[in-house]
DNA sequence: TTGTAGGCGTTATCAC
DNA sequence: GTGATAACGCCTACAA
């Protein structure tokens, strides 16, 4: 490898001239500048990043933690920031922490070790007396966490109401709700949202909420025990598209028909959407927005730190495909 | 942070005998081992692996290049790259090429530039001549490369054999090919394997196949175009489960029925081919497997440099599932 | 405008 | 068994 000190030897220059340069900090000479460009290029000088960090202290790399790159809502948030993480000159490092508080915790350790400059969370289990110790700069995505840690979000618990709302227009009567892990803040609001709408309404009950976990498998079993329980249902408000596929495989099973018999809306807007017939109606998210935002956002708290940053609110947007009326 | 030079001072030894402790290499009393090892709890000190890899020129980090981690192949040979480094002890990092050589090259030297241990590519743009300078161990994933760089892939030309002689099989007495991008070499052999099966076939000329390049847009026009052209098809094999998926809605844009008119089979085994309807039979590779595969015979390289290590091909499994008869 | 030298935190060599 | 100390490659006071 060469360093540095080959490069200052052939430019006949000391060390810190070239550094200079590299980082084109402090005076030097035109010319002087001149004879050590030449020789960087000449030998293909490249600074060690390591001994860089070591001194600096950082690392230009930013970390995303979420549940599981195989749900098919993650692949792309993490491609927003890996993309916004690279326009900065950031390296970015995946983690799949399996919603397992002991591999968060045990990543932020390594993470740190590394001088990791700062981390998106998506998360629900870190607490904040978990995250006292730790001074590396974090940001919250898609979901809001139990510590005060700034947030990128969507609207959950208003696109909710949009969602039932939408089902009451097309003229569902009983509107049910497959809802997401009760531990998860979007989860959360999501319900509230669907509650709101419905609380009022005659033949509203506890039944009609079914709590699923944001995975196919539980909301096909959970529909099937809904519309056993309460076959009257003509709508159905699911927490997250990936369990809607599981509620229209459901429904299916039951030979009842969507969106004749049963109409569905789901949230997130994830392609999935579109490719189990019939299409779902969604209330979706800019995905990817959300995502380059909790980038930016951490950049601009790892680069500028004095600068107040705040949590921000998207807005999802209706999008009507097959699954409803 | 505190540093091993605290840990010395208060366990009242030197620096090189705390660095013996926590790498447990050389001789150190049991009684002074205990009195460091009571300082590092008490300071809950933790080494840094910026100096750590300074020291020794590696990072304990391994990268993945893939193309695009939105498309759902990927995510769960990510994913398991990702537990694989995990498991021992190395940090991921994820790229996205977008099948750019520009990409990739920027990529390769800033990560050069942090002491990568390893890279996993999934490539058909790097050539022998750009690896050259280049000498962190690497592996091929998924696709062989023009360079002679060890693979892990499955046999995608006994593969693909195997699912025309499927169709034929079930009946189909006219099947095309929408083939991958040309430049990629699992597309190359799956059209190879195809072509094996029906270039003695009376009725077969060039038409039956279509140029495709693994996305489910572009499956979809050149479906609709070819089924034009060729009305007698019966039967598609399809390069990969995304652009079935777009084969199966061409096939119902013109309203003929699968698998009752069409039978469709494609390749991959993603989740994304029991979602669809009719679901996809396809030919299922191990994904997980192949990439738990490279990234130990990638740390294999890094920790034992002399040992030989080969490529390896593994097998696919023919899944049948709706979208044949 | 340029150079010297100390330090970032570890590890490993070589004395003692 | 243990302790100085010289690297690893870079950056930045401080001098000159």
């Amino acid at each position: 490898m060469t360093t540095i000190r080959d490069v200052a030897k052939l430019a006949d220059v000391s060390v810190a001239t070239v550094s200079r340069v590299i980082n084109d900090k402090g005076y030097v000479n035109k010319d002087t500048k001149n004879r050590v460009e030449a020789a960087i290029q000449a030998l293909d000088y490249r600074p060690n990043d390591v001994a860089r960090s070591l001194f600096k202290g950082k690392s230009k790399m930013i970390a995303l933690f979420v549940p599981d790159i195989k749900n098919p809502f993650f692949p792309e948030l993490a491609r927003a920031v890996e993309d916004i993480s690279n326009q900065y000159g950031y390296t970015f490092i995946l983690c799949n922490t399996d919603n397992n508080n002991k591999k968060e915790i045990t990543y932020l350790q390594a993470l740190s070790q590394k001088s990791i400059d700062g981390i998106i969370l998506v998360s629900s289990t870190m607490s904040s007396t978990q995250m006292k110790g730790i001074k590396v700069p974090m940001i919250a995505l898609d979901r809001k966490m139990e510590s005060d840690l700034i947030s990128v979000t969507v609207n959950n618990r208003e696109g909710a109401r949009q969602a039932v709302q939408y089902l009451k227009q097309t003229g569902c009567q009983r509107i049910a709700h497959i809802a997401g892990p009760e531990t998860v803040s979007s989860a959360i609001h999501r319900l509230g949202g669907y509650v709101d709408e419905v609380k009022n309404d005659a033949w509203f009950t506890s039944h009609y909420i079914r709590a699923g976990d944001y995975s196919m498998d539980k909301a096909f079993e959970e529909t099937k025990q809904l519309l056993e329980i309460e076959p009257d249902v003509d709508g159905i408000f699911v927490a997250n598209d990936v369990m809607g596929v599981g509620v229209l495989k459901a429904i299916k099973a039951l030979n009842k028909r969507v969106p004749k018999d049963i109409s569905v809306i789901s949230f997130d807007g994830i392609e999935l959407g579109t490719i189990s017939t019939p299409s779902l109606t969604t209330m979706a998210q800019p995905i990817y927005h959300i995502g380059k935002r909790a980038a930016e956002i951490l950049i601009q708290k790892i680069e500028h730190p004095k600068t107040k940053v705040q949590s921000e609110e998207h807005e999802v947007t209706l999008t009507i495909r097959e699954s409803t009326r």
